[in-house]
DNA sequence: TGAGTGACTTTAA
DNA sequence: TTTAAAGCCACTC
């Protein structure tokens, strides 16, 4: 069975807070998974990114791991696509390391 | 059914 | 302090 199913209610809910990230700003797998109530599936959430290839909605490329370091670029098109996203929103990033990443950091829990 | 994988996180040494 | 290992849930084969 494939996961492009209809969306599972878990991805779903992890696309609409991705999807609900602010512009120039970043989020972690934690964070998100956290929110849904299973912080300890954080790897979750990053499984469905996986299952998000095709999803435009889903600004994936605001989503790091807890250091802000991009560990899924690899995952993106490109191989510098999600830097070249964020440094497009304003985000400084280098060496995969997204720079400020306390200031730019958005908390869902926090903030919704 | 069972075992393996994974874009992470946290705790322990 | 830094580095290493285990844990965790969901999904696939």
């Amino acid at each position: 069975m494939g996961i492009k199913k209809e969306e599972a209610n878990f991805f779903d809910r992890v696309y609409e807070v991705t999807r609900r990230i602010p512009y120039g700003r970043v989020t972690s797998y934690g964070a998100i998974a956290k929110y849904l109530g299973a912080a300890r599936s954080a790897r979750m959430v990053g499984w469905a990114m996986n299952a998000c290839d095709g999803r435009e909605d889903v600004p994936a490329h605001r989503v790091v791991n807890r250091k802000g370091v991009l560990t899924g670029k690899h995952h993106f098109q490109g191989t510098n696509l999600m830097q070249q996203l964020l440094e497009s929103e304003g985000i400084e990033v280098i060496d995969n390391q997204i720079q400020d990443f306390n200031t730019v950091f958005w908390d869902p829990a926090t903030n919704l």
